[in-house]
DNA sequence: GTCTATATAATGATAGAC
DNA sequence: GTCTATCATTATATAGAC
């Protein structure tokens, strides 16, 4: 195996159980049985656990950033690039219900650990923060933008987490529901 | 040292330690130090470290049903006592922006770790639940009061999670200012 | 690049003296 | 009721053979 596959696969291994178990929760010997190599392994592509968090933050980062350029190229209507972030909760549906919001969960956690990596994790909210608010923007809602962005970021975290609680579909699909009228109403307002 | 007193001291210094820290990050020599005893002498009074979140997990509880009862009994009308609830944020303020909301961060990290415990802290959601519909169907909101009951828990769930990552105390002022005027508009609404 | 064997520290938990 | 001493287990991390 080469060296890049192996770190690769390491880190998409560590990204997953990050998810659903948590940062703190997962050990090398967890991250090393999905990967199929001994723990010894390990420290020829990563110098500690702190570096593998690194990684797959920097991986989420990249990802998203992807995402988000994607989205913004697939049409030039900033209505129809929201509605792709809203529907992020449709899509996901099954892992929100287990495991909560990745980006929020994973901040949370680090922050709770005073661990020094929260602040990268926290990037990713930026990411998206930004993201938003230049669509709100386009949209029609210079002043407000930012206003927006916030008020969509809150309702996406504040879904997640209770439909993670009380693992209810029902809930978070109408929820969703109920996210893309008000970026209806947004957009209708505006003409 | 009573047992009593110091059983109780645990409990206290456990819920602190938890909801700063996090449960599972949370050891007993952390609590011992806190609460100035050894660790051995913990076995005394607690069989496991899963029967200590039970009983903060329990305290918790106890103390979210005396403070809805309270509420209750404060006044006789309902948008003074939603209010309450949405002043939570603001009273707690520091503790927001540093940790989350107890409530949330809890279950969350409860549920990634596959928890048995985890069903008894979402209840505590489930008792906010309840009493937020119940206001709002005594507003006159009968038919959308659990809808409504959800979307303010939404709302302080996400408000919680981005004041935290963001360690941004104007954030949280403002939408606590936003919240109000929410609740204003739906009390207003029904004269 | 990958392995086995091992060092070291911390964890939850127990036993028994006082 | 509280302590010290200790056990078993797990964790991150290292050393060295292949």
């Amino acid at each position: 195996m080469t060296a890049t596959n192996t770190r690769e696969q390491i880190i998409v291994a560590a990204d997953v159980l990050f998810y659903q178990q948590g940062f703190d929760h997962t050990s090398f010997a967890n991250i090393a049985e999905a990967v199929n190599i001994s723990r010894g392994n390990f420290y020829y592509h990563f110098k500690s656990k702190d570096q593998i968090l690194s990684a797959v933050i920097s991986l989420r980062r990249s990802n998203t950033h992807l995402m988000l350029k994607e989205w913004e190229l697939s049409t030039e209507r900033p209505e129809r690039r929201l509605l792709n972030f809203i529907q992020i909760l449709q899509v996901n549906h099954d892992k929100i219900l287990r495991y909560g919001c990745p980006v929020g969960t994973l901040t949370t956690e680090l922050l709770k650990l005073s661990h020094p990596a929260s602040n990268e994790a926290k990037m990713i909210f930026t990411l998206f923060r930004t993201w938003l608010r230049r669509q709100f923007s386009e949209m029609g809602h210079k002043s407000d933008s930012d206003n927006l962005a916030m008020q969509l970021l809150i309702q996406s975290q504040g879904i997640a987490t209770l439909a993670n609680a009380f693992n209810d579909a029902e809930f978070l699909n109408k929820q969703v529901s109920q996210l893309q009228q008000w970026l209806d109403d947004l957009s209708t307002e505006m003409k």
